[in-house]
DNA sequence: CACAAAATGATTGACGTCTGTCAGCACTTT
DNA sequence: AAAGTGCTGACAGACGTCAATCATTTTGTG
């Protein structure tokens, strides 16, 4: 009845403990016929290790390192409050993390800084682009046994263990899938807001859009993009000027950051085209919930780093995992599927 | 640097480790100023006990029990097959899961089966509903020392120590908007559909739905509702019905289940109106593939036993827990945002 | 058959905690 | 002074595994 240990192995087996254990962690020396009998008795059984008895046998922790941009971005924020808060509730599980900062968009930064890697850490989370340099520090990482996950944006799937985070053509997609729900019977002209034209996450998101609101007929009409190097002052000023260039703009996607700019055009108008932003922040919150917003996608930083730390300790043990994309799905947020506010504290047990 | 343990806190305190053991188990046979010391060098020190190597030593298991309906409907069986993955993901932490099946929609049978729990479990997870049976039940258990979580339908909040499952007001809220974000720059009529009249979640959802569609200005105009036993013949005939009755319906929200019924419907049909139902189903999905379906608001009932077994640890082991309801949203899926099939296996480690 | 090499068994002390027993001490109470 | 009480410390044996040492047996080779 009881989960088998490996002295049940061994006496399955008939060997001693040391011989099943000189199998079980592969320390050799052991006759081929006896490693057979071993390994049988561990099938038969059904045999799995502790690994709670065995991370206390080996003093064993779990060493995470995140390197995260070091931006002021709501959303980066979030992440590293995400990050910051599964820092106390794994270290129950002697799963230690530890944090980098690294200049957004400084690929040359973020080469450095996983090339300085030391041995001092099992597994590293990164928000990565697709940089060749990049992709070599990883490749060289791999090879020193170093694996990496990339959270919220890819690098080059051959060198990562791992992606957690959405798919942004699909989120592209999304946004505009609702924007031609909102335009079940009518035409429309739907104005792009890029962040950055260089992003490949925000270049993904606007193929996306265009597929969808583009590619299908009826087609809406899609200008071409802004971009406002994700800066309020700079929306405002574009999409004003837009708004006024195109009278007959009928959506808004805002594809990256500097939302808070479009708000306030929007709140000094007496209509509004449709809109649709990205990530779940306080201003696009108050968006939503003033009636200026129609949806928000969101990645929900806090499930993708608690995913990531799910993968990372799976890689660590040895085990399989199961695919993180399947998980994390752009979300859609409209004003009545809020989360409570994140502010509220622990409910105590009973 | 390292963790401190039980040692260094008695040799902090000043006392040997018995006497702090003695504190920490409670076991009594303590002078209060020993004790004080005690707790000074815990708090002073930040000890916490090493779960990990405490349930090692006590041989402990968590045994948790859910109390499934036994139905056929999509849904439960998708909730039944994320119970059984997460049996096999937390053995390893020694976490056994047993699964009682109960007749649906049966609230003595479902009273019974909570009356006769032994304690041979630690912590139960049931669907539940209001009913004063259910609500005594669950608070006999309580008194037991056994803690009752519910999930996906709730008990009355006072006996049940935390509910995981959606707000079902805000799932037909959620519905609504889609609808009205749809209705952007027309007038509508909107067909609700309820699976059975009695459940309080689907009247919750049809009073979300009426609150968005109906309350707010312009006005949809929200027809009464359907009722279909959640069977999809009943479906075909009575909304086949319906839309004869009304060719100005632009809108269908179907509440509960026999969803297939509603697909026939619609693909016999040249124009259609716009369809939101709820649960991620094979059926839901392929309406949402083949573009006659425009929304599903799922509930992630992987995510929801996921969650329900967090909690249910938390409570055995008398830490606190987060609210649950903060991560339990109404999910929109659209065409563009689904999921990636559940068939795939596992990827393996590199 | 001798002898080295290879394989195996036996044992030990961790890791951090739990649980139990036993003895000793300083006090009171009789 | 004897007996009782409350508190404390010391110790030991688990739990399942790791990691290392040392002794012994089994092999294979010439």
């Amino acid at each position: 009845m009881r989960k088998p240990t490996l002295h049940d192995v061994a006496r399955a087996a008939g060997v001693s403990y040391s011989t099943a254990d000189r199998v079980l962690n592969a320390r050799g020396g052991v006759a081929p016929k006896s490693a057979d009998r071993v390994r049988d008795a561990i099938a038969t059984l059904g045999y799995e290790r502790d690994l709670h008895a065995a991370n206390l046998s080996r003093g064993r922790n779990y060493n995470f390192r995140f390197l995260l941009p070091k931006d002021d971005h709501s959303f980066f924020r979030a992440l590293r409050a995400a990050v910051d808060r599964e820092q106390d509730l794994r270290r129950a599980d002697r799963i230690l993390i530890s944090v980098t900062e690294i200049p957004a968009l400084d690929a040359d930064a973020l080469a450095r800084a996983l090339d300085a890697e030391g041995s001092a850490c099992d597994c590293l989370a990164v928000v990565a682009t697709e940089a060749p340099r990049i992709t070599a520090a990883i490749t060289t990482l791999r090879a020193r046994g170093i694996a990496v996950v990339t959270l919220v944006s890819d690098a080059a799937s051959e060198a990562r263990a791992a992606y957690v985070g959405i798919d942004n053509v699909m989120a592209g997609r999304t946004a505009g899938r609702l924007l031609r729900l909102a335009h079940a019977t009518r035409q429309g002209c739907i104005l792009p807001v890029l962040g950055s034209v260089s992003a490949r996450d925000h270049r993904d998101r606007l193929d996306g859009v265009n597929a969808v609101a583009a590619g299908e007929t009826p087609a809406l009409r899609v200008l071409p993009a802004l971009s406002v190097d994700d800066r309020p002052d700079i929306m405002r000023a574009r999409v004003t000027q837009a708004l006024a260039d195109h009278p007959d703009i009928t959506g808004i996607y805002s594809i990256g950051a500097g939302n808070r700019g479009l708000i306030e055009v929007l709140e000094a108008r007496q209509t509004r085209p449709l809109v649709v932003m990205h990530e779940l922040t306080p201003v696009s919150r108050a968006g939503l919930e003033r009636g200026l917003v129609d949806a928000v996608i969101d990645q929900k930083p806090a499930q993708e780093v608690a995913l990531a730390i799910d993968v990372m300790k799976a890689i660590a043990d040895g085990r399989d995992w199961h695919d993180p994309a399947r998980d994390i799905i752009p979300t859609v947020f409209l004003k009545d599927n809020l989360p409570a506010p994140a502010d509220n504290p622990q409910i105590s047990a009973s």
